[in-house]
DNA sequence: TGGGTAAATTATAATCATTCTAAATAAGCA
DNA sequence: TGCTTATTTAGAATGATTATAATTTACCCA
C-alpha cells in the first residue's frame, strides 16, 4: 500500500472527500509527470487496485481539474492528458510518439491583451513537433 | 454561382486539383471567419450544394490544413475548428457559446526556446473565457 | 479533343474517447 | 451506529471523426 498522504492532504484542502479512486489517481499523476490520458491512468493504475473503474478514472480527473488540483491539457489530436503540476506552464506534443513534455515560459500576463468585454479563465502555450526521443531515432533510420 | 478564382489560384499555387468540394468549402472559409467545425461548414454550404457529402467536407479540410493553405485549431473540448486565416495569431474559445475568436500577439519566437533536440512545427497560443457578447448577456439576466 | 489513370468524392459503416444512466456502495456527520 | 448524500461502478449511448470501397472526376498526353 502506498503513502497517499500528500494526496489525502490537498483533497482535504479542496473540501473533497477521501476516497479510493481520488487517492489513487491523484497519487498516481503527483509521481507521474509523464501527463497520461485516462486511458493510460486507468492501465497503470489497475494492477494495484483492480477494482477501480474506467468510469472513476474519467469522474476523477473531471473533478480534481475542476477543482484545480490538477490541469486538463487537450493535445493537437483533442484527446485529453492530466496534468498534477496545475502552475502555468507550456507542454509540447510529440507528434510522433504522443508524449507530452513540459516548457518553461515566460510570465505570460505581460504580452497577453484580453479581447474588449471579455473575462479570461485561462491561458495555454503549446507547441507541436517531433520529441527529442523521436529525433534521434529518425537520424538511425 | 460564386466567384471561386481566389480559392481556384490558391489550390493551383499548391498544385491540388481543382473540384468542386474544395472550392466551396475553401471560399466558404476564406469568406466566413468564425472558424467553423466540418459540421458547420457542412450545414453552412449544403443549401447551395446539394450534391456536397459530410466525408467530403472532412477529406477537403484534411487536405488544405495539411497544405498549410488553412489552420486546424483544437478547441478546449477537443473539437477541431478551421481558419483560412494562415498566419501565426492566438485564439479565444468561449465557454459558453463556444465562438472562436482571433487574438493579436507578439511575435511568438522572441520567448519560445525549443527543448534541446526537438524539432518544432507549430506553435499555439489559446485562451477561454467568457466572450463579450455572452458577457453581456450574463449581466442582464 | 478523347481516352487512360490516378485522385477525389460519396454513402455507409466502423471506431473509440468520452459521457450518460441507474443501481450499489461508501464517506462523513450527528 | 445509522442517515444522508456523494461517489463508484458496469454498461449502454453518444457523436465527432476515420475507414472502406465503389463511383465519379480531374487532368495529362497522344
Ligand atoms: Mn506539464
Ligand atoms: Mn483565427
Ligand atoms: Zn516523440
Ligand atoms: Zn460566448
Amino acid at each position: 500500500m502506498r503513502d497517499f498522504s500528500r494526496a489525502e492532504k490537498a483533497l482535504k484542502a479542496e473540501g473533497l472527500r477521501i476516497t479510493r479512486p481520488r487517492l489513487v489517481v491523484y497519487d498516481y499523476l503527483l509521481d507521474n509527470k509523464t501527463h497520461p490520458t485516462c486511458d493510460q491512468i486507468y492501465h497503470s493504475i489497475v494492477n494495484d487496485y483492480p477494482h477501480i473503474s474506467f468510469s472513476s478514472v474519467y469522474n476523477v480527473t473531471e473533478k480534481l481539474s475542476n477543482s484545480g488540483l490538477i490541469l486538463k491539457l487537450v493535445s493537437p489530436c483533442g484527446e485529453m492528458h492530466y496534468d498534477s503540476t496545475n502552475c502555468f506552464h507550456g507542454h509540447f506534443y510529440c507528434l510522433k510518439c504522443s508524449c507530452v513534455l513540459d516548457l518553461d515560459l515566460p510570465d505570460v500576463k505581460s504580452f497577453y491583451k484580453p479581447i474588449s468585454g471579455s473575462t479570461t479563465t485561462s491561458i495555454t502555450i503549446s507547441a507541436e513537433g517531433i520529441c527529442p526521443m523521436c529525433s534521434k531515432n529518425e537520424q538511425v533510420n
